[in-house]
DNA sequence: GTCACCTTTGACGATTTCTTGACGGCCCCC
DNA sequence: GGGGGCCGTCAAGAAATCGTCAAAGGTGAC
């Protein structure tokens, strides 16, 4: 089933587009602010995003890019404001189709057919391999040998970055306000915590890492 | 170069987007009925395709259609008929966006770069090269004939200041400000230091470099 | 209430990185 | 020719970071 995250303050829209989303076959959650919405993406891996710029907490662009940072789900962007220059912002994030309100439902309903679409047959599933072990991000299942592994939610979070950037540095601070949120800067005893975890259940070789890498003093890397 | 196949039938639309897109570097072709755009697109296999729904000669759902039956192209359907009937009808035919007329140029083009971002995820991180070093600053990797190059968090900080700022001149103080902060301004003994240790892992002759030249007096500069 | 699991915290050597001081060579100016 | 300033280089102590172990909260299931 397709997952689709609805992310709006405005109750009212949010209940319609729930209905109508359910109604033709789509598996729906629902945030209200740009925070929520970060958490619930990260936690249910949408297939798509229907996101409204109006948000009580942080601007649009930035909830983009940050969903940006780590998935390639198409994004849907909802806004009253009609001006070009606000349409061509949140494009160049990254959003992937801009709908200005009022909308015609039919038409939205759509532009998601549209939109998962193409991602749909696209990517099967993208499994990675480290080490002796294959992690399939969508299907949230990690196997080593025939044996499945159980990774903790937190831990699928890390890895998730880090997979999603193979073999770029992610920094830190970055990987701690993509997993802990925005209030995270220095806990960095919280990412040697976890990457020593995932080293354990992933790596061939815990204490040699060949795939989960630290960079001394700036944050560690995933090399395919 | 993207290619990009327009196929409308007023000639002075189809020109405006021509002229458009070949400013921002689209290699561009243009159709002016049904039949010839699907003859053009066999023939030259388009990036992406603009498509103008009101054609003499075909209707603009066949004509998605046609495309459709081998490309997986972006489509972006231009029309000036706004009912949410046409817009409907379109995208399940296989288009990927609807715009309609009159539309802001810059939308246009903010939406033919979001369809070619999906489309076309080849884009490697930008490279640079020094001596017979690449550096790559965006996944923070430095190689040197397959072997791989480390570099500490305060070299990367003085060198990517220096290669965002390819050709000119900064001065040892800014270098200060920018890697150490506000509050150091004469130690330029740091610069000393750490300048000798980036001559020495990327240039090919650190006694004489080539790349990361010294302007006595002034500070330093990167010569691509 | 108990249990199992996950997250958060604290602390400690081992290692890497940063800072600091000193010395000689070079160039320019006097 | 002499002097001063600036640069490149080397070496060693100080500081920060990492991996690891251990254990204290928290939460939900039963």
């Amino acid at each position: 089933m397709i997952k689709v995250l609805v992310v709006d303050d405005e109750p009212q829209i949010a209940r319609a587009l729930r209905i109508n989303l359910a109604a033709h076959g789509y598996e729906v959650s629902t945030a209200s602010d740009g925070a929520q919405a970060l958490r619930a993406a990260a936690a249910i891996v949408p297939d798509l995003v229907v996101l409204d710029l109006g948000l009580p907490d942080m601007d649009g662009t930035e909830v983009i890019a940050g969903l940006r940072g780590w998935t390639k789900a198409p994004i849907l962007v909802l806004s009253g404001r009609a001006a070009s220059a606000e349409k061509i912002a949140a494009l160049d994030a990254g959003a992937d189709d801009y709908v200005t309100k009022p909308f015609d439902i039919g038409e939205l309903l759509a532009r998601v057919r549209a939109a998962t679409r193409r991602s749909g047959p696209g990517a099967d599933s993208p499994v990675t391999e480290i080490g002796g072990a294959t992690v399939d991000l969508a299907a949230r299942e990690v196997h080593r040998g025939g044996e499945e592994i159980r990774l903790t939610p937190t831990e699928w979070q890390l890895l998730e970055v880090l997979l999603r950037n193979p073999g770029k540095l992610v920094g830190q601070r970055e990987l701690l306000h993509r997993v802990w949120g925005p209030n995270y800067d220095r806990e960095t005893n919280y990412l040697r915590q976890y990457m020593a975890q995932l080293r354990k259940k992933l790596e061939e070789d815990p204490a040699r890492p060949a795939h989960l890498l630290t960079e001394p003093g700036m944050g560690y890397r995933f090399r395919p």
